[in-house]
DNA sequence: CGCCGGGTTGAGCCATTTCAATGTCTGTGG
DNA sequence: CCACAGACATTGAAATGGCTCAACCCGGCG
């Protein structure tokens, strides 16, 4: 049974008792966390594909809503659950996700607790351009706006502006539209893990 | 086959093979991720029970090492590998623990990302205090010095240390040698969620 | 007793945020 | 076809939270 949903919508609320998952049809979608005074930060997005949440639970831990418009079939929890419970091979490939997750989370740990502003925009376009593992050199989505990436990376607009400006001077990356485009991935590579 | 390791010995090392598991017999271990300059982040903290990696790899991606002395039962990996293909049992078990931490990654990154010092002490306290589901008020473990709360809040010592002393001055804790006590969770905790 | 590895405290600095203004693209209606 | 509104992006100037550097303290141990 697939559901549609359009531009910004809230399709998955965190601390709501979990009956969906959602695998993602087509489009995107942001995942995030909020805290009572509004302060988000995005914990990931989701593509083509991609199951939401990708682990079995009673209650969502965060919440997602569509980027543009966005297709999605909806599987009930207990379906899912009684899939690990009888098909090894599902429990087994749900393992294999959470820990590509896990390994995922553990750098953005480290980049978000010790990486400067500079070193996360580079992580970022570097992330978002080897997204599908293909050929380099994918640019950055255009439905993720800059506040987008701010509250991916725990940093705001404004920063997250003159870092571009300053890699488009650099001559790092190109930007037309909202559409970002990279240049030197060596040198952004660098600048991650080197502190440049 | 159990083996044994002194206080701040390290015995997994990031990019690693991952040959073993270690399951904690007792002590305690700190999981950490480094940058080639030396900035660390702290992923966590390994207790009596815990695996490491809590899931099945071909390479660690993160190091860990003894806090003060640590016993472990070392598990072969294709052993590991085996179990979880053989017994549906302990796959569902692995996909509960990583389920877990995943939830657990999820806030920090909302932590890491986007709270100030103050409120990721008071997040850490209370973590740390309710670590086993207890009734409340564990002291922290005085193993854990000031420079791993740093590198586990993504702060310096002297942050750490200055923030202490605030919230002893507001009798929020106590501080008796380096074991530190929770003295009223409730203002603690509303210093987490609602930015105070 | 005196060294040594934390831990605490202070002063000044700096990366990033905040606040504010301006620019740019898109879609809409006259 | 143009004027205009609205949302997002960029840029600048000023404020600030947390960092750096540096001194001092404290308890354990040779």
């Amino acid at each position: 049974m697939e559901r549609s949903f359009g531009d910004r919508q809230e399709f998955m609320t965190e601390d709501t008792p979990a009956s969906m998952h959602f695998h993602v049809v087509s489009g995107g979608a942001r995942l995030f966390k909020s805290l009572p005074d509004g302060r988000r930060q995005i914990i990931g997005f989701a593509h083509k594909g991609d199951v939401l949440p990708a682990y079995p639970c009673t209650h969502y831990d965060y919440s997602a809503e569509a980027m543009r418009t966005l297709r999605v079939a909806c599987v009930p929890a207990p379906y899912l659950r009684h899939l690990h419970e009888t098909s090894p091979g599902a429990c087994a490939a749900s393992l294999r996700t959470t820990r590509q997750l896990l390994v995922g989370f553990h750098n953005r740990l480290l980049m978000l607790g010790r990486q400067t502003a500079r070193e996360r925009l580079a992580a970022f376009l570097i992330g978002q351009g080897t997204r599908m593992g293909r050929g380099e050199l994918w640019p950055v989505d255009p439905g993720i706006s800059r506040a987008d990436i701010a509250d991916f990376l725990g940093l705001t607009t404004e920063t997250v502006s003159r870092l571009l400006s300053a890699f488009h001077r650099e001559k790092l990356i190109s930007r037309e539209r909202r559409a970002i485009h990279i240049l030197d991935p060596d040198r952004l590579r660098a600048i991650v893990a080197h502190s440049e």
